[in-house]
RNA sequence: GUGUCUGUAGCUUAGGUGGUUAAAGCACUCGCCUGUGGCGCGAGAGAUCACCGGUUCGAGUCCGGUCAGACACCCCA
């Protein structure tokens, strides 16, 4: 038989993944600097912490695990006739996780004696979803989550807006929109338009404004149940274009009834002002009142990064949730605020625009190349000294034809070989080689390091 | 869950309207060159044409089905 892939997922080879790890890297380093601590939990928990904290679409994506043992043994006629929806509780207790979050967030209602509030982490793991894989769709792929829980600040919003700007830099994914709404407004539209509590219904048509248009989108949402008033009443939405502040200032004129959506609107007004304060130069921040985003939990700030000039979806995702950790039964009022990176699209983003850095590949600097037996005395040492100043280096293992380890070298991209022969040995004047421009100098064994690092 | 497209060497592909031993480039192995790669020249190896069935004297090519993959919708990182 020949060995396939599952379904969506795929192998990272060695060129891929110092790719990976570079964005890993960076985006950790900006993590930890802003106070951040690692978690890690799982990759399976138990179903009943999954569902029902994504939708019913969610719920659906979830990678259920069969129970182990005779997982149907217990299962009666009547059970199987009922149908798989029926019969899952009864064979799956555990499934895959879907996201960062709600883990998280069982993390912090188990451990809560434990945490010091504000409580802020961090957590790189794969996540997994049941969906059918397309362009920058996967089954399998990894978030970069940072999270606040335990207090209300709007200062965390703020040092996500900064957080964001910060990875995107050091990425060099310059051409970025950082878009940002707040719940609250969509829940105040809802009750404006008398839809009180439909705002989910709005959000999902409202959200396709910019690929279907204003008019598919009122059908849609006359579809999913609005009155002919209310989708009156919502025409001004379909007009809160312009800066930010503008945006702001219509909003505040239109829905001048709804405490809700200015609470939204003053909360989106103190991230901002703090953000400034801290001095955010030319922040990438826009306003986008159809901004939803799916997942049912947020309550305040949403946030979504799209990288422009890349036909992707988007690359980073994430907001504030108030009552995720009281769906775990804590009585206590959690409220957490955090942002998604999605390593697997900012790889596909920075592949497209040819943002990796030079060195991103870059393994092994130095392949050291003995010609005969006598060459490895010479060789051995000089590996122990190239590593031991920082540089990666390798003995090629074998004593073959020269121009098999120098295709070994361009192989794997090695910058520079050092060739050493029997006349190498008896001089000590070793023969090395940059392999990109082909020159070729002899120098003593403990001068090569110095030369290599000088570039 | 719905739809569209695609499956030919390790990879990328060519193979109008069916017709003998399925073609090329890259990669690989060997040689030109027993101490020098990326360029060149020569040779070699490598394919049950995704699978199963049908039409036909004859199928990589046409038809049906299965499987796999890509893309789009829904939804999402």
């Amino acid at each position: 038989m020949k060995p396939t892939l599952v379904k969506g997922t795929r192998d990272f080879g060695p060129e891929q993944m110092s790719k990976r790890l570079f964005i890993f890297d960076t985006i950790r380093a900006t993590f930890k600097r802003f106070g951040f601590l690692p978690l890690e939990t799982p990759s399976m928990e138990n179903l009943s912490t999954l569902m029902g904290k994504y939708g019913d679409e969610g719920d659906q994506l979830l990678f259920k695990i069969l129970n182990s043992g005779d997982f149907a043994g217990s299962l009666a006629p009547e059970q199987l006739a009922a149908g798989s929806k029926a019969m899952l509780p009864k064979i799956a207790e555990k499934g895959l996780r879907y996201d960062l979050t709600v883990p998280f967030a069982r993390y912090v209602v188990m451990s809560r004696h434990a945490l010091t509030l504000p409580f802020k982490r961090y957590q790189m793991q794969p996540v997994w979803r049941a969906d059918r894989p397309q362009k920058g769709r996967y089954r399998e792929f990894y978030q970069c989550d940072a999270d606040v829980v335990g207090t209300d600040s709007l200062l965390c919003e703020a040092e996500i807006v900064l957080m964001v700007h910060e990875v995107m830099r050091n990425l060099g994914i310059e051409n970025f929109a950082l878009k940002v709404n707040n719940r609250k407004i969509l829940t105040g539209i809802a009750e404006f338009i008398d839809a009180p509590g439909m705002e989910g219904a709005l959000a999902v048509a409202i959200d396709k404004l910019d690929k279907i248009g204003q008019d598919k989108v009122l059908d849609e949402l006359r579809e999913r149940g609005f009155s002919d008033s209310s989708i009156t009443a919502l025409l001004p939405m379909f007009t809160m274009q312009g800066s930010t502040n503008e945006v702001l200032e219509k909003l505040k004129n239109w829905l001048t009834t709804s405490e809700t959506a200015q609470r939204g609107i003053a909360e989106i007004e103190e991230m901002l002002a703090l953000v400034g304060q801290y001095g955010l130069e030319n922040p990438k921040l826009e306003l986008d009142v159809t901004l939803a985003r799916g997942l049912s939990y947020y309550t305040g700030a949403i946030f979504e990064v799209k990288a422009l000039g890349v036909s992707i979806g988007s690359i980073s995702g994430g907001g504030r949730y108030d009552n995720l950790t009281s769906a775990f039964g804590t009585s206590e009022r959690l409220s957490g605020v955090g942002i998604s990176f999605g390593v697997d699209r900012i790889y596909d983003v920075m592949e497209e625009l040819n943002l990796f850095p030079e060195g991103a590949g870059q393994g092994t600097q130095v392949l050291v190349v003995p010609f005969e037996e006598s060459g490895r005395h010479v060789g051995l040492p000089l590996l122990a000294s190239l590593r031991g100043a920082g540089i990666a280096a390798e003995l090629y293992p074998d004593l073959s034809k020269v121009k098999k380890m120098l295709d070994y070298a361009n192989a794997k991209r090695i910058p520079f070989v050092v060739l050493i022969g029997s006349e190498e040995v008896q001089t000590g004047q070793l023969a090395v080689k940059n392999m990109v421009t082909g020159e070729q100098q002899k120098m003593s064994a403990d001068a090569i390091a110095a030369f290599v690092q000088a570039g």
